[in-house]
DNA sequence: AGACTAATTATAACGATTATAAAGTAAGAA
DNA sequence: TTCTTACTTTATAATCGTTATAATTAGTCT
């Protein structure tokens, strides 16, 4: 089984989930939504907009902003917002935290065991209504250690 | 000892760091890390701005945000960058945690004891050499649960 | 006081994102 | 099929937070 095919399948179920939430499948949702699962990074809006302006001469970057904005409100996708300019975005998978390079800015997936003692330690202090939490790891990759 | 006393040492020890790192105090850095220690809040920019702005109707928004990096250069003050539009500032004391209100948008402190198995688990399972890390937890505070 | 450096101000520029209006495109009913 | 309607894309302008620039002001040092 091949990378290709791992990724078509991902693709048909997001587009099986669009279509029942009434979201037509137009050829520019389509590609933003393939980028978006078979890029491993997790691209800005302007990063998939220039990916796919061979494609696409004419797309609008509101068409991508209009997108993701669609494909967030049905969940398929998170919106990262760390410190610097402008948002990412990843396709939801699995829950997953990230660590991301301070010198490159390079973002990598690492699983943990949820920190649900913390949510919990959290209402009992605060009495918040806890929802969810985020979390992030910096540090230095190993391609940036090595060039040092 | 009344709140007004312990303010007061703070921003004292605030400007003795600064002074010893060679930063000058002007009366709008002074009024500004007054503001930023005595406000409970964690303000943004333009709030720091719009609230100094009877004490300095000529005060710059540039100086706001100059004087705030100035203070983050100086490890007084911590930038937070959630995911709405613009960057909070909260003060430098002990670390802690943040838990966000989704509906009112209110920020409270919250303490826990270090997430150190994380970061080791992330620098062990990514290659990574670890710095640091950040967290926000996020619901909905005892205030807006009374309003439904 | 005079000279040098740093800080503030006013304003313009920038970049990411959103809003608007016009034109295009698909889907369903007659 | 054709009409109608709602949705989508496009092009463009507007918005907003933040940063850069240049001129002015204020401190500091000798």
């Amino acid at each position: 089984m091949g990378c290709m095919t791992m990724s078509s399948a991902k693709i048909n179920a997001a587009i099986d989930n669009l279509k029942q939430a009434g979201v037509r499948i137009t050829p520019q949702r389509h590609a933003i939504l393939e980028h978006l699962i078979q890029s491993m990074s997790h691209p800005t809006a302007d990063e998939i907009y220039k990916a796919l302006e061979g494609k696409f001469p004419n797309m609008s970057v509101a068409t991508v902003y209009n997108n993701l904005r669609v494909f967030k409100e049905a969940g398929l996708v998170k919106e990262l917002t760390y410190g610097d300019s402008s948002s990412r975005f990843d396709c939801v998978t699995t829950d997953h935290y990230h660590i991301i390079c301070d010198s490159c800015g390079k973002i990598v997936d690492f699983h943990y065991p949820g920190l649900d003692e913390v949510e919990s330690l959290a209402e009992s202090v605060t009495g918040f209504d806890v929802g969810r939490h985020r979390m992030e790891i910096y540090g230095v990759c190993p391609d940036c250690k090595r060039k040092h």
